[in-house]
DNA sequence: TTCTCAGAGATCTAGACAGCATGTC
DNA sequence: CTAGATCTCTGAGAA
């Protein structure tokens, strides 16, 4: 700890040390914001940091940024996820505010237009999004003279990191390269990722509070340092390690390995959770348990929302996003004594408690066929979330043990041990010929096999394994796109086609372009089921598994729609599974858009309302891509079709409803409603008597108010739209006033 | 005849980025 | 170093 005067006082003016000082409170520096300082990072060197969660990486990615905003720089700040890019935009919306410079927030759910970025000092964005952003040429890429890249051990993720390694590359071998600075958690090949990206590797293993590593079995707790703790017996294992912080006024967050266990697990902990609730607690519980249901009225939703009342809550991807923000936001205040989570919380927003209990260092995996035990990172990163900073001496992490020998195996397995090496995924035929693609699409100064090659030098890959097998790699993958029409190869010079580069811009896998393109090729204008079992069979959506009680209804559905299907029902028992999952998933797309109420769906096919909305999100984006490709290659039947469907999957309705699901405020349910009554268009609308609506169930003053007042617009909105506010909540409607 | 319950065998398994044009119940 | 919690089916015995 420095005081932050005597550490910042040689590179900021006096003004803007003291508003760092006084306005945000801060006297003293981290060990981690010295380390970093000392190394460079204001003085514009490059530099890959290392340091456990809220160990004050923020503040440093904060000064370096602060440092080039002065400078008249500007700054590109990189998320792996989009929860964690809005948190941050959020922080720096204040903190660069304060200096007068602003922040904008661009991920794929939430954009602004992107010319206007450019007129951002602060561009906050997911490492996939600042990649598509790039691929439109951003214009205001040239000016960006820091790159931040949080989370930079994303690298070695085996779906998403070879987007972020180059993205990096280009990022390096731009004209005049920006200063780059890597956070990362603790990884076991710092020096060599640091290496990559000319950087100085600054590893810090400092801690506001406190971290506690420790085993539990049999009633006792035996810590890393040789301490132990009796605790007492109430029940199961994690039974007593929970009632032996609630006791104490801390809280628990609980890890496990399947959804089905967080929700079983937060019911059996209920009965002890409930009782250290006061009165008020339980009222304010009971109050955002309703609302969590007026939302969302399915199962998944039911359970959580009847936990809720007694102090706990699951947290998984299958609720929604509301319910997982509400269970988040409930344990943060304190209202929620413990909370049994999947891996989500592992790496998305910090969510600190003073006892952290990894009841499994198993997790099964379905490509592999069977349990592996997790990584050390991963372990690493959830025992971080132990301890809040404010409010906790120390921390804990525990894992559960179910034997003698097991508390020393997970000793040395994991509480001993150092994080795994990042490894680059860029390998992989699949991963390299979308990047491959994309490369060719949009860097302008790749024209030849050799100027590919030499990018390819370049990446995290090839430093560790040398250029040869890249090289060879990507000869055989250019050959699948050039034979895709994709790519143009005369000899040794490149060119994307047209085609090529709107796949690309779309982000699509190129598989995916040419599963379309077999499609269009063979069929002619189909069904809706068959477009539907085209998007589902895509490598770029996710598809549901099959379980062993859908056969039956999916036989059927199959025997009844077999001539729906314009594709060969397969002979071989694993690709007809595949082929059965594709089915299954075009059917909930089915139902969705057939109007198909939520809850139903979320019993039918056994998903949450976030599975739903992550799916249809996909699918949409995937029809509409696939129309786009249709357009392009002259399908324009084909296009048009997958056009409208697209529609139909953002919003969930038969297309007689996607005139009126066009007005604010107006989804799925209320379109219906609307129609029913004789609504059919907006026409009938404008036509209508502003009393008349509200006399409809679901529709109060306030929303006929509103939808009035959108048709009236109807001239006016390009005005409306014209004034960039950034993507500012405040610009959102607030629906519950409608209610 | 119907219900209950124990035991055996079968089943199932985390997460989440992207386009484009505007906003769920 | 490791699969185990939950669902489903079946059959025996009770009501």
């Amino acid at each position: 700890m420095k005081p932050t005067r005597a550490v910042l006082s040689r590179y900021f003016p006096d003004e803007v040390v003291r508003k760092i000082e006084e306005r945000f409170n801060i006297k003293t520096l981290y060990p981690t914001q010295v380390a970093a300082v000392e190394k460079g990072v204001l003085d514009g060197k490059n530099i890959v940091l290392s340091a456990p969660t809220a160990s004050g990486k923020t503040l440093v990615a904060e000064l370096a940024a602060l440092k080039h905003l002065l400078n008249g720089g500007k700054v590109l700040y990189l998320a792996p996820l989009r929860a964690l890019a809005s948190e941050k935009f959020k922080e720096f919306k204040e903190f660069f505010g304060e200096f007068g410079y602003r922040s904008v927030l661009s991920t794929g759910d939430y954009d602004t237009a992107d010319p206007s970025l450019g007129k951002y000092d602060v561009i906050v964005t997911t490492n996939e999004k600042a990649d598509s952003l790039l691929r439109h040429s951003a214009p205001w890429f040239p000016d960006v003279t820091l790159v931040i890249a949080d989370e930079v051990h994303l690298l070695g993720s085996e779906k998403r990191g070879a987007t972020l390694e180059v993205l990096l590359t280009r990022i390096l071998l731009s004209e005049d390269p920006p200063q780059i600075l890597g956070l990362s958690a603790t990884i076991g090949n710092l020096e060599e990722v640091a290496r990559w990206l000319n950087a100085t590797p600054v590893s810090v293993e400092w801690r506001p509070v406190l971290l506690r590593e420790g085993v539990y079995y049999d009633g006792t707790i035996f810590y890393a340092d040789g301490a132990s703790r009796s605790v007492e017996d109430v029940g199961s294992a994690l039974a007593n390690l929970v009632h032996d912080v609630l006791r104490e006024e801390g809280q628990a967050l609980v890890f496990s390995p399947t959804r089905r266990a967080a929700s079983s697990d937060a019911k059996k902990l209920s009965v002890y959770t409930r009782k250290f609730l006061r009165d008020s607690e339980r009222r304010h519980l009971k109050e955002a348990a309703r609302k969590v249901l007026s939302s969302h009225a399915d199962k998944l939703t039911n359970e959580l929302a009847e936990l809720m009342l007694h102090g706990v809550a699951f947290h998984h991807a299958g609720l929604s996003g509301d319910a997982r923000e509400t269970v988040e936001q409930l344990f943060r205040e304190g209202f929620l004594k413990t909370v049994v989570a999947t891996p989500t919380l592992a790496a998305g927003v910090n969510l600190p408690a003073r006892r952290v209990i990894i009841t499994d260092y198993r997790r099964y995996n379905v490509e592999l066929g069977y349990h592996e035990s997790i990584p050390v990172m991963e372990y690493k990163q959830m025992a971080g979330r132990a301890g809040r900073p404010q409010y906790d001496r120390e921390g804990e992490a525990i894992l559960i043990a179910r034997n003698m020998e097991e508390v020393e195996f997970l000793f040395k397995r994991y509480v001993y041990s150092a994080p795994e090496t990042l490894q680059s995924q860029l390998g992989s035929e699949p991963v390299l010929r979308a990047q491959v693609l994309a490369v060719i699409s949009t860097e302008s100064r790749i024209k030849t096999t050799e100027d590919l090659d030499r990018f390819l030098e370049r990446t995290f890959f090839a430093l560790k394994f040398g250029t040869f097998s890249l090289s060879t790699l990507s000869r055989k993958v250019l050959r699948r796109l050039v034979e895709g029409g994709l790519v143009e190869l005369n000899g040794e010079a490149l060119k994307p086609t047209f085609l090529g580069r709107r796949v690309a811009e779309l982000y699509i896998d190129p598989e995916t372009a040419l599963e379309g393109l077999r499609f269009f090729n063979s069929t002619p204008a189909s069904s809706e089921l068959a477009y539907l079992f085209l998007v589902s069979k895509t490598p770029d959506m996710v598809t549901l598994s099959v379980r062993r009680s859908d056969y039956e209804f999916l036989e059927t559905e199959l025997e009844n729609r077999k001539n729906e299907i314009p594709y060969q029902v397969p002979e071989d028992e694993i690709e007809y599974e595949f082929f059965l999952s594709y089915l299954k998933t075009a059917l909930l797309l089915s139902d969705w858009i057939n109007e198909v109420p939520e809850d139903v769906i979320v019993e039918k096919y056994d998903v949450g309302p976030g599975d739903i909305y992550s799916m249809t999100q996909t699918a949409e984006w995937i029809a509409y891509s696939l129309s786009q490709i249709a357009d392009v290659t002259g399908h324009k039947e084909h296009s048009s079709r997958l056009g409208v469907l697209s529609k139909r999957i953002a919003h969930g309705v038969k297309e007689e409803l996607l005139e009126l699901v066009s007005l604010r405020g107006i989804g799925r349910v209320r379109a219906r409603r609307l129609y029913e009554h004789g609504y059919k268009s907006l026409v009938d609308l404008i036509l209508a008597d502003e009393r008349d609506l509200t006399r409809i169930p679901g529709i109060g003053p306030n929303l006929a108010r509103s939808i009035k007042r959108q048709l009236g617009a109807v001239g006016e909105k390009e005005e409306e739209n014209e004034e960039d506010y950034g993507p500012v909540e405040e610009g959102q409607l607030n629906l519950d006033s409608y209610l």
